[in-house]
DNA sequence: CGCCGCGTTGATGGCAGTCAATTTCAGTGG
DNA sequence: CCACTGAAATTGACTGCCATCAACGCGGCG
């Protein structure tokens, strides 16, 4: 039952992508570390188990996701290199994390030593209250891309979110680190509306691919939250104007 | 353009609901602490202003939201007393803040003057934590429902979150405190749809009502997360079935 | 009384979920 | 190196749900 994982340190030492020995967060706790590989699609922390541990990607990448009674799972958090996850205000985990890409490299915490350390270390207790507002962020922003209203806006708006974790460098060029099926269960619709959106933005010339999880942003206004206001001159349902005379 | 609001701070002798002179979150900060009552509809924080506050809810009740450029809006939490909001990792704030109903009561803490103290009180650190992960909490809760398939299911998981936060002693009945309006940019569906739902829940004998937001759950089984897969035996789709074999 | 915020109901078209079939791709073992 | 296997990805057909437009009832308030 208990994952297969080597739970041995790991040499670091030439970790895939990011966070090489260059500083990262959490630095000074390297000797309560434990940095574990993962293979593909491997369980990192699951749901309803203790939640003794903290979490933070070094390389690869992970899908934190909620599996529902009715067999589907709800993606809540894809978490790439730098990532900060597990740090939870109950006892048990309400999600599960697993490995996305081989060679998913992992850092845990123990929890309890970390929470002492920190009270006694204030630039501790900073680092980690921005990390776990780093992860609100991006729930934020993934709330934000599932409230919105077409298949095609919220996977647009997917790549544009993930162009902008991946490569801040290169902002029009997007490796997908998940399958399509990732991508359903992030933005809550089916794979075929994924694909077909996909397809969809590709012949309107918004993007193009170079093989299926290569994608080039071609028009990125085309893809931007201006689209819908600028495409057709429809203002759309605010819900907002009546609450101006209210602050009069 | 600044909110017209009681700049000095309030009594608390009566705050409508909840938070009385019980013991409340950051309670050795009152000497830092401004509470301010706002009118229905009033600002309390406004999107890209300088994030220079953290705020407690006393009574009452706001809604966090963010303003698209098509002129929607997302609702991307509900804030009932005892919630945290305004801290952010960024500079400004990303979102905005506006009173719901009459007489909501919220001090402010100034940002920097906190931070300073967190700084040296491990207590308070910690506490603060706490409550941005209960903050994280709400906004994963809300992705899930907002997450899921038909509109009936969102509102029905919306009523039942509702309740679980409102009154955790009666949790079968519910005093909304939102409009249809608000409701609907909570859960990203028209307003139309949500009303429908409701009358649907209705008809179906899962809720009645005593007035247009008063809400009684009959059914709760019927509103919970099991309802879809017992139902009707279709098992849903999954996306998880192939990724067992993987583990292996 | 009339205005406006709020809530509901009806009619309709378009989009997305579902079922199904096919193709492409990656990994494995011969 | 290539055949084989199963997952990943795409495309098509069809149905049902929801967004949209529209109209109407209700209640508070100036």
């Amino acid at each position: 039952m208990a994952p297969k994982v080597t739970s041995q340190p790991i040499g670091l030492r030439h970790p895939h992508r990011a966070l090489a020995n260059r500083p990262h967060p959490l630095q000074g706790l390297d000797h309560l570390a434990i940095t574990t590989s993962y293979s593909r699609g491997q369980e990192i922390c699951g749901q309803s188990r203790p939640a003794d541990n903290w979490y933070l990607v070094v390389a690869g990448s992970a899908r934190r996701y909620v599996a529902r009674p009715d067999g589907r799972r709800q993606i809540v958090d894809l978490l790439l290199p730098g990532d900060f996850f597990g740090c939870t205000a109950r006892d048990e985990y309400d999600f599960t994390v697993e490995a996305i890409s081989v060679g998913t490299t992992i850092t845990s915490y123990p929890r309890r030593r970390v929470e002492a350390l920190a009270d006694s270390d204030p630039r501790l207790a900073r680092e980690i209250r921005m990390l776990v507002l780093e992860a609100m962020s991006r729930l934020q922003a993934q709330l934000l891309i599932v409230g919105r209203v077409t298949a095609p806006e919220k996977v647009g708006s997917f790549l544009l979110e993930m162009a902008g974790r991946l490569s801040p460098g290169h902002p029009d060029k997007v490796m997908l680190p998940v399958s399509r099926y990732d991508i359903a269960d992030y933005l809550a619709v089916s794979v075929e509306t994924v694909s077909r959106s996909l397809t969809d933005l590709k012949h309107r010339g918004v993007i193009a691919f170079s093989g299926t999880r290569s994608v080039r942003i071609v028009d990125r206004d085309a893809l931007d939250d201006r689209e819908a206001s600028r495409q057709h001159d429809a203002p759309g349902r605010s819900n907002i104007s009546w609450r101006q005379p209210l602050v009069a």
